[in-house]
DNA sequence: AATCTATCCAACCGCTTTTAA
DNA sequence: GTTAAAAGCGGTTGGATAGAT
């Protein structure tokens, strides 16, 4: 027989919380505080768990929470910890003020990524979904500097479970892909691909093309408003694409041209669609026949 | 107007980790 | 060192709602 919950053992409430429901946990907790959570109910006059009392506490009733609709630099910033830590959304929420672990994984699963998968990548790996095959024929040996892991842009095991805490809780104004990075010292190693405009690990990739400055400046994406999603394209390719020697063509495009602010949102869509549809139209071919170009004849 | 379908999100479930006895 | 309880976490489910037919 499968084990029942607490709440079914004990024959508690379960399911939506109510008004009045919300309202004696809240004054619970704001006169005597949580302390344990399993006596929560009982001393709040709740049938609930403690267990579905504290849930209901972090992800709803929490006056620091923030709510409504994720930011674009939310939304960057979540694919960007997402690429490094994985599903660890209580990690990823952390980054994220006024935003809980629940919230960020919904938002996640419902909208992130489906954006991923539109545009060509896969939400697990943050890698395109082109075959294995196809995409060593573009990108070559290059590939191989990409972990064959299921998270090629995980950072390395972290020693300290949370060391992005004490090292770059991040603002959210921190513009993601826009102008100056933060001091790399004071970067996860890791997060170079992004916080640089795009590279896997610049050393491995300098050692690669055979050191002494081979590598070609990172990529700074110069529109204000891309998104992560453009940047983890410049992250996953930048390299390969300047690797082959190939320019991706969105960088020549001039976002602060577009004098009416009204209009950058539309403006901002439209240049994502154009970047991605001119990427693998363009760059991506580029690269791949400068790939072909490299390759041994026959 | 009724029905179907897709989407979103709050809440639950079960497992792991941490803490206290 | 062992054990049980509590807390934390990530995956999953189910209900509400919006939009399409």
């Amino acid at each position: 027989m499968a084990k029942q919950s607490c709440c079914h053992k004990k024959k508690l409430r379960r399911g939506l919380w109510s008004p009045e429901e919300d309202e004696k946990l809240m004054n619970h907790i704001a006169k005597y505080g949580h302390g344990c959570w399993s006596s929560v109910p009982k001393l709040a006059g709740l049938e609930r768990c403690g267990k579905s009392c504290r849930l209901r506490w972090i992800n709803y009733l929490r006056p620091d929470l923030k709510r409504g609709t994720f930011s674009q630099q939310e939304e960057d910033l979540i694919i960007h910890l997402h690429s490094l830590l994985g599903n660890k959304w209580s990690q990823i929420a952390a980054q994220l003020p006024g935003r809980t672990d629940n919230e960020v994984k919904n938002f996640w699963n419902s909208y992130i990524k489906k954006r991923l998968r539109e545009r060509g990548i896969d939400p697990a790996t943050h890698h395109p979904l082109a075959e294995p095959a196809a995409c060593r024929a573009v990108f070559g040996d290059v590939v191989d500097l990409i972990p064959a892991t299921a998270a090629p842009l995980q950072a390395p095991p972290l020693a300290d479970p949370m060391p992005l805490d004490g090292v770059t809780k991040l603002p959210l104004d921190w513009p993601v892909a826009g102008a100056a990075a933060p001091p790399p010292s004071t970067l996860p190693r890791s997060s170079s691909c992004y916080l640089q405009g795009g590279c896997f690990d610049m050393d491995a990739l300098q050692q690669h093309c055979g050191g002494g400055g081979a590598v070609p400046a990172p990529v700074v994406p110069s529109a204000s408003s891309s998104s992560t999603l453009t940047s983890m394209a410049e992250a996953e390719h930048c390299n390969n694409a300047n690797v082959a020697g190939a320019t991706l063509p969105w960088l020549e495009l001039e976002p602060n041209a577009v004098a009416d602010a009204g209009h950058i949102d539309s403006y901002a869509g439209a240049l994502d669609e154009l970047r991605w549809s001119e990427y693998f139209d363009g760059a991506f071919q580029a690269a791949a026949s400068q790939q072909g170009a490299l390759q041994p004849a026959g």
